[in-house]
DNA sequence: ACAGTTAAGGTCAGTAATAGTCAAAGAAAG
DNA sequence: CTTTCTTTGACTATTACTGACCTTAACTGT
């Protein structure tokens, strides 16, 4: 189950978990032969789950002795960096908004994916309660929910 | 007897029955084709019988490879008159209400003085943050961070 | 140095595969 | 007969994947 995307997903995690310090270098062509599919499909899947957003840097050069490398930032501790993350939420935020930040907190492994479930599901189910506005109450749900959690487990 | 919904509803139910951990995941267009409907039915029957509210938390994904997956979860016996009590608060929510609402669950020892601190100074932070629908806000968060609290204590 | 070749990676737009929404029509219940 | 629940389908939105074409860097022979 689950599409080549989150299959490459997962083994640049992998890979990202075996490493010494969080980042690794791959080469584009080598890691699209791994999963027989074109080199393009790789940036895909760079550009939809391994955003800054997400906590990932990725650089990367061309040419002869290119590459790709891979960074799983962690800058401050991890609560703080949650903290911040809160705090960044404005009025609004969108589902993919909430949806990279519950990636990003679930990496840390601060959210359990059944947290993750719990909360996307009564999201939903406020947000889908009213006509309006959806976007300035998903901030103010996913703001106290994300915060119960890290006050109450810290 | 019973309608195309009860039946796909019943399907359903009995598939999370023989599921490992009360959690299934499907594909709409498969379930529709096994009853031989629209896909839309399919939503029909996840809106109206698979709510939160009912014990279901609903995800899904749409694209290629896309899913729906549907989970059950289940509260303690204890807890059910908490969830009613939840059910009963409507679109809107005075701090009175509110209030009786955290002393009623505090007596009953389902909250810890400090989680009805963190509570009441959440959903203050919240609701101060908006000059429109404070009752609203305080509805949704209330609902949200009690029901997170009893499923995620059952 | 320079030009040409080779070896990377990047972009973008198009296609396919799913699921969601909404309103209107139909059926059932009161 | 009115109201509520069910069913349908046309239209919309999202996600995945591919391939043709573009850009950049290193190497190589003269």
């Amino acid at each position: 189950m689950g599409t080549l995307a989150d299959h490459i997903e997962a083994y640049i995690k992998r890979m990202l978990q075996n490493s010494e310090n969080r980042s690794i270098e791959l080469s584009r062509a080598q890691l699209a032969d791994v999963f027989s599919c074109v080199p393009s499909q790789i940036n895909y899947v760079l550009a939809t789950r391994f955003t800054l957003e997400r906590g990932y840097i990725v650089e990367s050069r061309r040419g002869g002795g290119g590459y790709i490398r891979i960074a799983h930032v962690q800058v401050e501790d991890d609560l703080t960096h949650a903290v911040n993350l809160l705090k960044g939420i404005g009025s609004q935020l969108s589902e993919q908004r909430m949806e990279s930040i519950l990636a990003h907190l679930r990496d840390l492994g601060l959210l359990s994916p059944h947290q993750c479930r719990l909360i996307r599901g009564i999201v939903q189910q406020e947000s889908s309660s009213i006509s309006q506005g959806k976007d300035v109450l998903r901030a103010s749900l996913v703001r106290a929910l994300l915060f119960y959690i890290i006050e109450s487990e810290s």
